[in-house]
Order: C-alpha cells, then structure tokens, then sequence
DNA sequence: AAAAAAC
C-alpha cells in the first residue's frame, strides 16, 4: 500500500515524499480513506504508530477547499499538553507546505496578543489545549460556529488530567453537524461513554493491542538502593551504546536534581518539565531533537505523545507511579521500526511498583546487575507510614571513610551518593539465575557489551559516527541491523508485531546524531 | 505518592 492510494491529492503526497515516507503505517492506511470521506473515527491507538498523520493529512485535503473567516475557526484539535499541541502543529506545518493554511496554536504559558491576532485574521486549523482554548472563548476571541472537524486527541491522558469536564464544554460550544475524530490509547469505560457521545456512526480502528510496549523495545530492570541510583544511571549512561535518551523522574524536583547531578558529572542534559517557563520547554526540547543535548531529564509531561526520530534509550530514573505510563515512557524509544533500549532503576521499596507493571506487560522485566553495587532485593510489602527505608548494609562504615565537608553544604540526596567508590568502570550483568535457566535468552539481554566492561571510558574505541558515512553504507549498515533484530526477535520467541516500517526505512531517520559521551570523565564519584 | 493545564 502506498500513500498514493489513499485518495489524498498531489501538493499532500509532494510533501509526504520530500520528508521521505512512501508507504502509510496500519492506522495511516484504515483512517485517511473515512476521514476523507467525512466519516466519524474511534481510533485505538498508541502514539507512535503514526496516529498524528493519519489526521493531519486528510485534514489538509479537506480544508484546502474553503476559506476561514476573522474569527471562526474551521476546525479544532485538542491535546493534553503544549507539547503535543505544538507537534501538532509541526506536523500541519510539514505536510501543509504546499496548501495556503491558516493555523493558531492555542497553548498556556505564551503571551496572548500573538494568538488573538492570529484568530482575527481568521484560521483553518486551532490546535489547542483545553486552559487556554476556553480563556479565550471566554474573552470572545473565538466563534465556533464554524468549526467542521473536531479532533480529541489522547482522550485517556485527557481523562487522567482531569480535562473530561473542560472537553464536554468544549464540545457542547460546537456545531452538532461536524466531523469527530477521537483517538485513545486505550479504551475504558469512562472513555467508551464520551466516544459514544460525541462521534456519530464512527469507524472503529484498533492498531495495536493496549499496554503492550513494541516489540522494537528492549527492557530491563536494575534494583538499586536509592542513594546509589544515580550512580547505576551514570554506570548504564557509559556502558550502553547511547545515542541520546529520555530520563524520566517522578518528581519535577527530581528532574531538577538529576540534571544538575549529570551536568556535574560532564553530560550533555537539559531538563524539562510542567514547571518551568514555556519558552524554556520549547527551547529544551528542541535542542533535544536538533542532537545538541543528548540526554532529556523530563517529568511525564514527556510521557505520552513526544515523538523525536530514533531515540537509542529511555531511562526510567523512578519507577512510574502508574504502570501505564510505563509503556507510554518506553515508547518514546524503538520508535518507527527502529531498536530502542529501555533500562528502568527501582529502589526496593518499589517492589509493589514493578509487580503492577509487570502484571500490566504480562511478562518480566529482565534483571540486571550492576558490578561493584550491592543489589537489594525489591520488597513487595505494604509500605507502612515510618517503616524503615532498605539502606546498604556497608553504608555506615563507608559514612565514616567519606570526605568530610559541611553537612549543610549539599542536600542529602547528593550526599548519599558519594558514598560508594566502585561502581563507574563496572559493568552491568545479567542475573546469573536467568542466564542459567535461559542460556539463549541471556545472549541478547541488556549486559554490556565485554570489551567495555572494565575499562574507562576514555580508552574504549571510539565508535564510527554514522553521519559520516556514504548513503550506501548506512543502508547496508542499516540491513544488518534489520537481520540482526529479527534473529533477535526469533530467539525471544515474541509474536508481538512490529510496528513501523520495517526495514524500509526512510532516509532521514537514518540519519545520526554523534554518540553521547561524558564532555569529561570525572576523576572522582564526588557531586561537586 | 506525581504530573499535567488558565491567569
């Protein structure tokens, strides 16, 4: 199937072929044909699977006939965050190129004089979020009298926001004769009773199954004590082939603290997350995607929905609170039929944690051990107000061994961290009991590669940076990898389809950014 | 337990 199948007209499919897709994803292909026909669509899909186009590109058909008057927008997607929104607003952008499109981005935290200009003018396609899209209704910026298509996009994110009420209102403002678009990740009840009330006669499309992370991903679980966690994420950080990866913490004070602690240590990180100023959001995440920062320490604001080409890794730095955001989190790798590599560090009392998840993916995350770091159990009891936290055995003889400096002068966490010396050139190795139970299983888990294992990091081979290789070179590069994923997927005996492309692949994604590495290697474990 | 979103 191609894209020139799908009844979508030439200046779209012009855009569609210079960034370089020739052949739509599943969803691509069931939804353009009905949205372009004015049908309804309930689509079940996970982000990455191509979802964003799939009504972006028909959209642009339809509005390319007609013309938006001051004020009255043609039609309306609504995301969960600004992020998303402006991803959106990109894609629309990019395969737009060729159309005469009037757009407005609707998102909180950027001063509301450019948006109302924009809106007087008068739009074809209001890409919103929820705070912001009903601020300026309510100002009388916008008229929806108009508006032909709605999208609702990541309704089940929508629902955990708390912006089921806001979407009701939203929706309740719009015209009954319209087109409706809703998409979800998965489809609770909740979601099922809002899909029945806004979409009409829909054409149901499901993708891929709910809560199964792509089967381009490779996981693993490493059990730390908390205060070595930064230490196992720097370890895994040098050891594994990072091209650039994703950093999840629960917590937006984490997020702070995390990139603070791997800027110390000489890697290239920003931060980001719901707190901080928009245009620093923006900013962050672009360079992000440009290569100029290879690691992203986010909150889940980063979760759901971001899609950068060819992240090599996701870090989970805190075991997500919700198992979900799980997958969601892994799916920010292995992204577009390529490999991605999704390491997840749990303190013990996480135990309860991973269970859910684990019971969530049906399947257990592979262990890992960090050489040189003690590996505690994870504990699966309930977790009473004032229990004792799990602490290292050796921790207070190696209290007393540690360099003095005022107590006041660091915040604990800081602290508790320098207090091993082994650990940075140790490398990570698979659970002995696994390997001996599952010897085939164990070839292709996530231990370091041998010859990195006890060597700094400065002396291991530099690797060959892929950008500088001839076209045909990567591509072959590229058929290897292809053969080398499916040896790899027959081994693990794992029927999970791969979602993507396969191994045609187009060029762009190909194309790589330069390895990550420390700016320099710090001769001491020391925070400072 | 947290995060997200309007000023």
């Amino acid at each position: 199937m191609q894209f020139s199948e799908l009844g979508l007209g030439p200046e779209v499919l012009q855009a569609i072929s210079e960034v370089g897709y020739t052949t739509p994803t599943p969803i691509q292909e069931k939804a353009i044909p009905w949205v372009l026909q004015g049908r309804d669509v309930l689509g079940c899909a996970q982000t990455g699977t191509g979802k964003t186009a799939s009504f972006t590109l028909p959209m642009i058909e339809i509005l390319a006939q007609g013309r938006a008057r001051a004020r009255m927008p043609r039609s309306l997607i609504l995301e969960p965050t600004r992020e998303l929104a402006a991803q959106v607003a990109d894609n629309f952008e990019i395969y737009g190129k060729y159309h005469k499109l009037n757009m407005a981005l609707l998102i909180g935290g950027e001063s509301f004089g450019d948006q109302v200009k924009k809106l007087e003018r008068g739009v074809d396609v209001l890409i919103a979020t929820p705070g912001r899209m009903i601020d300026l209704f309510e100002r009388g910026n916008i008229l929806l009298s108009d508006i032909k298509i709605l999208v609702i996009d990541e309704a089940d994110r929508m629902l955990d926001m708390g912006f089921i009420p806001d979407i009701e209102r939203i929706v309740g403002l719009l015209p009954k004769l319209r087109q409706t678009l809703f998409f979800s990740a998965t489809m609770p009840p909740e979601i099922r009773r809002l899909a029945d009330q806004f979409l009409m006669n829909p054409r149901e499309i499901t993708v891929a199954p709910p809560a199964s992370p792509a089967a381009t991903v490779t996981q693993a679980l490493a059990v730390a004590y908390d205060e070595d966690k930064r230490k196992v994420l720097r370890h895994l950080l040098q050891t594994e082939d990072v091209k650039n990866a994703f950093i999840f913490c629960n917590r937006k004070k984490d997020v702070g603290i995390l990139h603070q602690s791997l800027s110390r240590h000489g890697f290239n990180a920003g931060a980001l997350h719901g707190d901080m100023v928009q245009s620093k959001r923006t900013e962050t995440l672009e360079a992000f995607k440009q290569g100029s920062i290879d690691l992203l320490v986010c909150s889940d604001v980063a979760a759901r929905g971001i899609d950068i080409k060819g992240v090599s890794h996701v870090f989970n730095f805190d075991v997500p609170f919700n198992a979900e955001d799980y997958v969601h989190r892994i799916g920010r790798t292995g992204r577009a039929g390529l490999t991605g590599r999704a390491f997840t560090i749990a303190a013990p009392e996480d135990g309860r944690l991973v269970q859910a998840i684990e019971k969530l993916i049906g399947r257990e995350i592979p262990r890992v051990l960090i050489d040189g770091l003690e590996t505690p159990e994870l504990e699966f009891e309930e977790s009473g107000r004032g229990r004792r936290r799990p602490r290292r055995k050796d921790e207070g003889r190696k209290e007393e061994g540690r360099k003095s400096e005022p107590r006041s002068a660091r915040p604990p966490r800081s602290r508790a961290a320098d207090r091993t010396e082994a650990g940075d050139s140790a490398a990570a190795t698979p659970v002995p009991e696994e390997r001996a139970a599952r010897p085939e299983r164990s070839e292709r888990s996530v231990r370091a590669r041998p010859e990195r294992t006890d060597r700094p990091v400065q002396d291991r081979p530099e690797r060959p940076v892929r950008e500088d290789r001839p076209r045909e070179d990567r591509r072959s590069r590229f058929a290897d990898r292809g053969e080398d994923r499916r040896r790899r997927r027959d081994e693990d005996d794992d029927r999970t389809p791969v979602i993507g492309f396969g191994d045609d692949v187009p060029a762009f994604i190909l194309r790589a950014a330069r390895p990550v590495r420390p700016a320099a290697l710090p001769d001491s474990d020391a925070e400072g």
